[in-house]
DNA sequence: AACCAGGGTGAGC
DNA sequence: GCTCACCATGGT
């Protein structure tokens, strides 16, 4: 059972298995975590500088503040249970191999207009370019972190292509005037799975795929089951050989994985990209 | 030199 | 509704 204290600036999270490097940086649900030398972990998320220590059992989290305690605690999804997850899927041991094989991965609940950015930025694209940009993106903000809505609209369509976005360029930059002048992403969290999605489509650079991400990573929607071309290949060979594309996979996928696909849907993802499952 | 990467868009049917 | 060429960029 997970405890977090807190302590000087700190929390310190005990009796957790919470993979840092696998979550953090290795499962490219989230880009803009860096590893140090020492191997710890900082980033900034909402705005807040925060660095992970490793410890035996957990980590320290540092500097936070005692108010924030239950921001991270669904941050680092640790509310959710793993292990009745695997267990429920006793008629999918493909499925159930995979969770099992990776006991620490957590999917996190990452703010939705990060979630966004990042996922806008991946589409037709590899995790270390991802990183990449992702890094670059941050560095247009004054305080660290993620540009702001406002702040990312004043970018120029040029200055982003120089930072390497390619055609995405000109979806960043609309998607975040679209946000500046009321697409309300928190809006997003009263809707169903369904109401969300149709939302999210009408942003530029967001379909199916990207939608899906933002609404699994940023809006706790774990229903939703990013089909990329690693999770369509993969379902293709273990689960539903006639599905016809993409859309299909993703709405058999609900019906075989159920409401919380999209975190079977991580571990099926890493399993596959690290050649723990064969395809 | 083609092909690939956590795809999206618009045209044509 | 569907398919398909095209879209930047860097790595193999």
């Amino acid at each position: 059972m997970t405890n977090i204290t807190y302590e000087n600036r700190s929390f310190i999270v005990e009796g957790t298995l919470l993979d840092l490097q696998l979550t953090l940086v290795e499962s490219a649900q989230v880009f803009h975590w860096r590893e140090d030398a020492n191997g710890h972990f900082s980033a900034v998320v909402a705005g807040r500088a925060v660095s992970v220590i490793p410890r035996e059992n957990g980590f320290l989290l540092e500097n936070v503040m005692p108010e924030d305690e239950a921001f991270w605690r669904n941050y680092f999804d640790m509310d959710r249970d793993y292990d009745a997850i695997a267990d429920s899927l006793e008629e999918l041991p493909i499925a159930r191999q995979a969770m099992n094989c990776l006991p620490g991965l957590r999917v996190l609940n990452q703010p939705v207009w990060e979630a966004l950015i990042a996922f806008i930025l991946s589409a037709n694209n590899n995790v270390p370019r991802i990183r990449m940009l992702a890094q670059k993106i941050s560095s247009l903000s004054e305080k660290g972190g993620f540009p702001s809505a406002d702040e990312l609209s004043e970018v120029s369509e040029a200055e982003l292509r120089r930072l390497g976005c390619g055609y995405r360029a000109p979806y960043l930059r609309q998607t975040a005037r679209m946000v500046r002048e009321g697409f309300d992403l928190e809006e997003l969290r009263t809707m169903t799975y369904e109401e969300a999605h149709r939302r999210l489509l009408m942003l530029p650079g967001v379909g199916d795929k990207v939608a899906d991400c933002v609404q699994l990573f940023g809006l706790g929607q774990s229903e939703a089951f990013p089909v990329d071309v690693w999770v369509e290949r993969l379902m293709k060979s273990w689960f539903v050989p006639d599905a016809r594309n993409r859309r299909e996979v993703c709405v058999r996928a609900h019906e075989l994985f159920g409401a919380q696909a999209g975190i079977v849907q991580q571990s099926l993802f890493h399993c596959a990209r690290m050649g723990l499952i064969s395809l």
